[in-house]
DNA sequence: ATGACGCATCGAATGCGA
């Protein structure tokens, strides 16, 4: 079964896209990140008619907005990080049946943080604190579990395009990294990393300065298995494809096979 | 060079992303 995870930078703006990268990737899961619209806003029948009639939304307005699209039923679901109280829609959890058996999934948006010493990074490092207890007791309650998401994190030098020239700034903080290890830490390992990849793989380009023709990116888009998921893993890899579409999302989906 | 590009918003200039 695969499982995909793409921040689409409005639903509203990339449902084309959205429609028709599923039509030629047809995964059984689709965890989507910044719909940047409201619940009632979410475009059900066409997700529906596109295969995906199961969808777990919490959405908001204008900003952030998190959903999982299934083929298969979604239960138990739970949103934003129990425990952590947030006025922002950033995290949504579900439970899906999988060929082996059961699958959960937590698919989060997490905290962009702006630059080091300002208050958006100050809740980005608490926000952090909160899923890392959140997901200690997620692991607790499930063997088989995912975090998938945008993470807004490089996790090391080699996914980054300018590692020296963005040291310690945003996404490449040694704190920011720490948070990252301490997820895994927790029993959980970063899935593109169990495989041979390409050198300079990304997941995120700034549209500006020709960001994807130079391919100054990061890789920021991650999906993290727990150790019992581990050798259930066959592949993990980034489709850049849509990002050469017209009117693209400056995020490419990340898409793991089980 | 805090600007570029793109998206959203009670409709234009601004906030935000990463």
């Amino acid at each position: 079964m695969k499982i995909t995870t793409w921040n689409v930078n409005s639903l509203t703006a990339r449902l084309q896209h959205v429609l028709d990268w599923t039509a030629a990737n047809p995964v059984d899961v689709l965890c989507l990140q910044e719909l940047k619209l409201t619940d009632d806003k979410f475009p059900l029948d066409a997700l529906r008619a596109a295969g995906y009639p199961h969808c777990a939304v919490f959405g908001q307005k204008t900003y952030n907005g998190v959903a999982i699209m299934s083929r298969e039923p979604l239960r138990d679901i739970v949103k934003n990080i129990d425990g952590y109280a947030d006025e922002h829609s950033r995290v949504i959890a579900a439970t899906l049946a999988g060929p082996l058996g059961d699958l959960r999934l937590v698919n989060g948006y997490f905290v962009n943080g702006q630059a080091p010493g300002t208050p958006k990074f100050d809740y980005k490092m608490s926000w952090l604190r909160g899923l890392h207890d959140y997901m200690q007791g997620e692991l607790s309650r499930h063997d088989w579990l995912l975090l998938v998401g945008d993470f807004n994190i490089a996790p090391e030098d080699r996914d980054s395009f300018d590692p020296e020239g963005l040291r310690e700034t945003i996404h490449h903080t040694t704190e920011e990294r720490a948070q990252f290890r301490r997820l895994l830490e927790l029993g959980m390992c970063d899935s593109f990393r169990l495989f041979e990849q390409p050198e300079k793989s990304y997941s995120w380009w700034d549209y500006r300065m020709l960001g994807y023709p130079k391919n100054r990116g990061l890789r920021i888009d991650h999906i993290l298995v727990s150790e019992p998921l581990k050798p259930q893993v066959k592949g993990c890899s980034i489709d850049r494809t849509p990002r050469k579409w017209e009117k693209p999302s400056d995020h490419a989906p990340v898409t793991i096979e089980l």
